[in-house]
DNA sequence: TTTGTTTTGGGACGATCGTTCAGGTAGTTT
DNA sequence: AAACTACCTGAACGATCGTCCCAAAACAAA
């Protein structure tokens, strides 16, 4: 027999947990992984500070947890992105552009963050498979009959958004658009 | 009148301050830059740990000057690495893709080394020209008659870089060539 | 040699770190 | 009701952190 009501004490745990991973985000968003303390987390989840050790094993536990979840919300968020771009019968350059302005633009600590787990993976075997998520996501749904080709354009994207960063003022998806065209056209 | 004989107190400072450098790198291509500490420096450069608040008036001040001094080396062998490729009147393709494969092999630590720099120019605006160099020197270097596909390049190159980064063993050059022959091909 | 400058290095201070622990609360089961 | 489980939290420990201080050493200029 499967219990319908669930045990409210782990419902408000697993509610704390994710909302220390949101507070983790927020900070790494904010100040970078260097930022990320017990105390720092816990005060900016409003929540005492022994709160993080009960909740996860280790500082480092909570970092893989919030990279893990941040990087699941990329994959989702790419999942929609192509699903909105065939849903209008494009080929996905003018949402391509767009998404990138974005993560470059308003969304640029949440870029910056996906970047810092990407090096952290580098170091850490166990976050690859996340890190690779959102490459797997891409790589699943969209057809590509030209290898090559679509290994280029998967590591443009990267790099446009890399580059971006280092920029002094964010692209627009204008200015990107041409780039993203060329990287799409077939040949 | 100019002084030829320098100030021996002067010059083991300066060389004490590159060994601190070099210390420095040493240890963010082993552990990164959270690894980076005034002891842990002086350790790996054999020194005594105020060395480093002396000739460096903050840890931050060590961790850009150590980045910058990276950054310039890599600007460095780029620019010898076209050197070569002209020399030999070649388009550059195997000279990519060898230089990918090094750097995403024998020399990984060190291209980690790189992005963590990139990461913290995102964040410190002082840190992006360092950033941006190897960019600039292939800019000037490299006749580019097509503007879009140069930054296509020089996105793809970013980009496998920093994918290879996380992948679970790094790719051969041989592996590397069709993507490169495909980047740098005109249409 | 004397005086001034630069580098060296040991010791220590206060702050902050990750983590532990024990007591207390809330919810579930019997 | 009692027993049990899961979550919560304030206090505290030892370790490590960045940085400062000051006396000694090395070197240059006088």
């Amino acid at each position: 027999m499967v219990k319908l009501q669930v045990d409210g004490r782990k419902a408000r745990g697993q509610k704390r947990r994710t909302e220390l991973i949101a507070a983790t985000l927020r900070i790494i968003e904010r100040d970078g992984v260097a930022g990320v303390t017990h105390r720092t987390v816990a005060a900016e989840a409003g929540v005492p500070t022994t709160s993080t050790t009960y909740h996860f094993s280790s500082l480092d536990d909570l970092l893989v947890a919030t990279l893990i979840s941040c990087a699941r919300d990329m994959a989702t968020e790419v999942y929609w992105m192509i699903d909105r771009a065939r849903a209008r019968g494009s080929r996905g350059a003018e949402e391509v552009a767009g998404l990138l302005a974005e993560a470059l633009g308003p969304r640029r600590g949440r870029t910056m963050a996906e970047y810092e787990l990407y090096l952290l993976a580098a170091r850490k075997p166990e976050l690859r498979p996340a890190a690779r998520r959102w490459l797997d996501v891409l790589t699943s749904m969209v057809r590509h009959d030209d290898e090559v080709a679509f290994r280029v354009f998967l590591a443009g994207i990267d790099g446009l958004l890399i580059q971006g960063l280092i920029d002094d003022e964010a692209p627009s998806a204008e200015e990107l658009r041409p780039v993203v065209d060329y990287l799409l056209k077939p040949r």
